[in-house]
DNA sequence: TGACTTACTACTAATTTGATAGTAACAGAA
DNA sequence: TTCTGTTACTATCAAATTAGTAGTAAGTCA
């Protein structure tokens, strides 16, 4: 795609980092702990010069960092930075959709890793605590 | 990409659908209120090919539905459907996000179209009210 | 020594994307 | 009636991206 980042929108501006798919499934597998390049190529099935090229993208992005597990032989896992972390509300918001509007056999669940209890994501207004969707809304770019 | 949309986790079924930054850009164009053909292209600055394939998947998907505004000439717009319009947490959160870690100078914000009162978008587990990302969380895909 | 692991790169084919131009079906003006 | 303009596209082809397979580097383990 074309200039993304220099748009003035924070939502094209995010998508020319993760407005693929395979960076949104690597940000997926990260999220539910995977790290290693092997990991992520046998999960999604990726072709190896993809998931270097993704891998290599959202390191220079800043939503995971390479860090070196062991010195001989050279190995290096990826793991979610804090901004990669407060990427999950999107894969949710994503997963809920799909919940609602795709689901026909089986449902992929989210579950709280400590408490163990199911999480059921919504979207909200902070202020209000109205939850998105229900009301017609203006987007308003700056400049 | 290959076949998402086989695939059990609902966030790789729906990226199949919208798993591009094109689609996104235009779900969020029609939540701002466009939805002719040239209205997008001039927006987006897509060329018109890219522009019919993606209507069409959007329109094919159920997010978009092609409604003839003039018989004479013959004329289509695209409007949202209540699937399309229940996507806009999915923008919200991306829009959050960005705004979060990638604002610098501008940002685009969100506002209640009736009430004029800005929009703070925030996810959170509906049971428990507790934001998404503070926590660790298992991801569990179904069989 | 040989098999195995892990994180990749090289290479080539297939597919997608992008850009420009053009078309169909009209409306309204001259 | 011809001319210009509008809108929603399609055709065509070059350029870029993606995919798939194979191979490599730097080790470990038996």
């Amino acid at each position: 795609m074309n200039n993304l980042s220099n748009q003035p929108c924070m939502i094209a501006r995010s998508l020319a980092l993760v407005g693929d798919a395979w960076s949104m499934l690597i940000m997926r597998d990260a999220h539910a702990g995977l790290t290693r390049f092997d990991e992520f190529r046998k999960s999604l099935g990726i072709a190896p010069t993809m998931l270097t090229a993704r891998l290599a993208a959202l390191t220079e992005d800043g939503l995971l960092v390479k860090r070196r597990y062991s010195e001989r032989p050279p190995r290096d896992e990826y793991v979610l930075t804090a901004a990669g972390q407060d990427f999950l509300p999107v894969l949710f918001a994503i997963g809920a959709w799909g919940r609602k509007h795709r689901s026909s056999d089986g449902v992929t669940r989210f579950f709280d890793a400590e408490t163990g209890s199911e999480i059921d994501p919504i979207t909200i207004d902070r202020a209000t605590g109205a939850p998105i969707g229900t009301r017609p809304i203006r987007i308003v770019a700056p400049e």
